[in-house]
DNA sequence: TTTTTTGATTTGTGATCACACTTGTATTGA
DNA sequence: TCAATACAAGTGTGATCACAAATCAAAAAA
């Protein structure tokens, strides 16, 4: 029998021993430079160079102008005309079209898991909302990261359900694009005064748990529409502030 | 002031000078490759190295690997555990997945150029209905790359007037992760005797110059599934001779 | 003071090399 | 004859270097 090293072997012994993923440099790289952008821990049209992230994560250059390319195909990083590449620029045109798509692509996905959760999966994601209630109970100091975190695992588990393949992709792509966005948007939030955010996840564990999709789908709308129209109120007072000064 | 090499000069003799694109070796081997897994030069499942592209290509390895990583991001190419990449295999269920996704996003996008695009666009694109007429009275043996791509243009013309940055090229990754599905289907159609394609072009035309989003979007989904639903059915038919045999 | 020019530094791109892993083919053993 | 081993060719990954283009700063000219 031709024994390869991808398949995994019957072995007693061995099959007690999780397979040791061979992740490359540049996959690291990637991926922590995602968690950077979706976590908006660079600002909107900030450049970044392949050297200066290479010392940072403590790489040559070659695994991070690999992991910027990939970046770039999904529009989370915006190549210039010079050749050097930044994070793109806010804008209010920008951030409708986001929006638009998220609504179109993540309503569609959230309607297809409500259909096919099981209660098992359901009870899954209601358990975060009560990590959303201690963490909110616990310290009011604001732990934006932490919210971050919690937030994206709650809608992707959510998506995951839906099971297509190319959908979830596509949102993650989206994702990476409005990170920037969100973050600014998290930050205005906590300097207006906290409103209820957990009460769109509520809703939308309500309609997953009756599997509704209408209803899963405005849940969910709504949950994802309002932090960009508090950043487009907030984008508009301000141009109109700065045309008048 | 200070000119850096970005910005257009004011000489009125400049003037008349297209900028000279810098293109890298790099864009030019992705486009390449995008090109030809669009009209499905390659088949499903068939492995690439880099090595090989480059000799194909001419070039060094250095452009191909990062066209490859590009490509893998944008799932158009599939990167197995042995590290070795290939274009991915067609199944049912990434097929209706396919089809699915594109009747969502490219729906949408329709509608949206329905109700933006100009007479002027519309003649643009009807125009092309005449070039298909043609090229199918002049020669009867298949010219199946000229029909891909005049296609691709037919459909993209009309993308591109929905006006939205971030649909556009997700419509551009379902292309081409449904490229190498679509050749499939095209030969197995000309097989088959040749069914009417033009009809469904000239009602999504005759949609937009009413600017009808509805109709629009019906005609072109009629479009888009014909070819999946015929090669769903070859597929399902194989696979019960398969399983009897 | 303002503008232009010159030079030094930084940056992205492509090529080449070394290394580790995989794969395919002989060779050896039973 | 068949299975296992050993060897050889092939492949992806990461590092380093050379080069051209861009950027920035200081110096020179207006």
């Amino acid at each position: 029998m031709q024994k390869t090293a991808v398949e995994k072997s019957n072995d007693p012994i061995a099959a007690q021993l999780a397979p040791v993923g061979r992740e490359t440099v540049q996959d690291r790289v990637y991926l922590e430079l995602r968690r950077a952008l979706i976590g908006g821990l660079f600002e909107p049209s900030q450049v970044l160079t392949i050297r200066g992230l290479a010392d940072a994560l403590m790489t040559s250059t070659m695994p991070v102008r690999e992991a910027l390319g990939r970046l770039i195909t999904e529009k989370a990083l915006e190549a210039l005309p010079n050749r050097s590449v930044r994070v793109p620029p806010i804008t209010l045109e920008r951030m409708d079209d986001l929006l638009r798509a998220r609504i179109l692509i993540e309503g569609e996905a959230i309607a297809l898991a409500a259909t096919r959760m099981s209660p098992r999966q359901v009870s899954v994601i209601e358990s975060m909302l009560g990590e959303w209630d201690e963490m909110r109970a616990l310290k009011h100091k604001k732990d934006v990261d932490r919210e971050v975190t919690l937030n994206q695992r709650f809608h992707f588990e959510i998506y995951r359900a839906c099971g297509s393949a190319v959908l979830i992709p596509m949102i993650e792509s989206l994702w990476l694009q409005s990170g920037p966005c969100i973050r600014v948007a998290i930050y205005a939030f906590s300097d207006a005064g906290e409103v209820d955010t957990a009460h769109f996840h509520r809703s939308i564990v309500a309609a997953l748990s009756v599997q509704d999709p209408t209803a899963a789908r405005e849940a969910l709308i709504a949950d994802i529409s309002r932090p960009f129209n508090f950043l487009r109120n907030k984008l508009q007072s301000e141009a109109a502030s700065k045309g008048k000064s």
